[in-house]
DNA sequence: TAACAAAAGTGGTCTGACCACTTTTCATTA
DNA sequence: TAATGAAAAGTGGTCAGACCACTTTTGTTA
């Protein structure tokens, strides 16, 4: 009751005195972490107790761990939350449609922000990946995608669209067949003149077509 | 050798099975899950590990436990994450940006697809908010943003959306101030009257006022 | 000095033991 | 019969100790 926190389990706890331990010893990414028996004496817990947290954040990717070598905190930029949690969410969704749409909803907006963006649709990308399409050379769709959302320099969009492109149904694979030649280049040239709205009105044809073929 | 993944941990197959046996049997958020004792009998490993798997998960969200009652499939919405992240990763503030900027990306295409369907946009909740708006009533920012998502019939991006949510420095909770009632207004009107583009401009003006308030 | 084997350190896993708390069971009682 | 309440069973929380497998350090030997 008149304890905050008094209920909190150990693990939790031990999460918390980690991160402190982290900062105060200023322990950067790569740098090693005390050893599980050495924390647990330190902080007064048991051992799988902080086995419990330890294990925790290196589900969550914040630590790294070599057998027999030690813990190591790891860039944190590599967690890897969005992947474990798309694991449960995702499976879910893969058959219900809302996956292939949710890609669309982000890949729409990586289209307008690149073609809004004087110097991301001026980026020579866009030009080397039309040539391509023209020369008759093999484009992959999910190549132009990915190259927008990384332009868009969005991380975690980057991360979620890959997820659902995994759990797709219809993943962005294989080569553009010469049907689809039509939309890329014309998707492309108006990408590339900062064209929004034409843009996207190819990537909708596009992808409509897509949809139809299988 | 000849197994794929030998060399991953214990826990971390633990995870995997978990998540099977979740789907398998169907358990659904706020259903029961075998008990600790049961599941390390159940995958042919120790209880630790078993516990060692739940507690990550625990730390993630993705269940809730009853000291004495039992572990339960937590509803996406009650995690930790936000603390932990906030201590591990959100203080880059990169990061923290992305969340915020795919929350916006989500909710622009929420606000579209309602504004562009005749039925969606004909809904009695938006008047009903709109009266509550003016009548000068509390209403929820996070209520209205989650209407029009779930108005739009993707639970994915429902899920996604409520997870963003957690993580974002700056959640949509409180009450709207007088000075967001205009714009509240504006948008409401908008939507209801299906005008996508003047519906998107409000919004855009709500969420900068928001951005500068903090 | 280089190479190598022993020792120490460290993570990985399991078992068993208590404790605290909750749910179930079931005999007692009104 | 129905309500009550205490015992029993079930369950999570935590700890200690034991091995194992692997890595790092140490120290001796060639």
């Amino acid at each position: 009751m008149t304890e905050n926190q008094s209920k909190s389990k150990v693990f939790i706890e031990t999460v918390n005195d980690l991160k402190g331990i982290i900062q105060e010893e200023g322990i950067k990414p790569g740098g090693k972490l005390p050893s599980e028996r050495m924390l647990a004496e330190r902080l007064g817990v048991g051992r799988s107790s902080v086995r419990e947290a330890l294990r925790s954040m290196e589900l969550l990717g914040l630590i790294q761990t070599k057998h027999g070598g030690g813990t190591y905190l790891a860039d944190y930029r590599n967690h890897q939350l969005v992947e474990v949690l798309a694991q449960f969410i995702l499976p879910d969704e893969a058959e219900s449609g809302h996956v292939f749409a949710t890609q669309r909803i982000l890949e729409r907006d990586a289209i307008c922000e690149v073609a809004l963006d004087d110097a991301l649709c001026k980026l020579p990308v866009w030009e080397s990946l039309l040539h391509n399409v023209i020369e008759g050379q093999s484009v992959m769709r999910e190549d132009i995608i990915r190259e927008m959302i990384v332009a868009t320099n969005n991380r975690l969009v980057y991360k979620i669209w890959l997820l659902l492109n995994q759990y797709a149904l219809r993943p962005y694979k294989g080569v553009s067949t010469a049907n689809e030649k039509v939309h890329l280049e014309r998707f492309l040239s108006n990408l590339r003149m900062g064209q929004p709205t034409l843009a996207l009105e190819a990537y909708e044809e596009w992808v409509d077509t897509l949809a139809k073929e299988r």
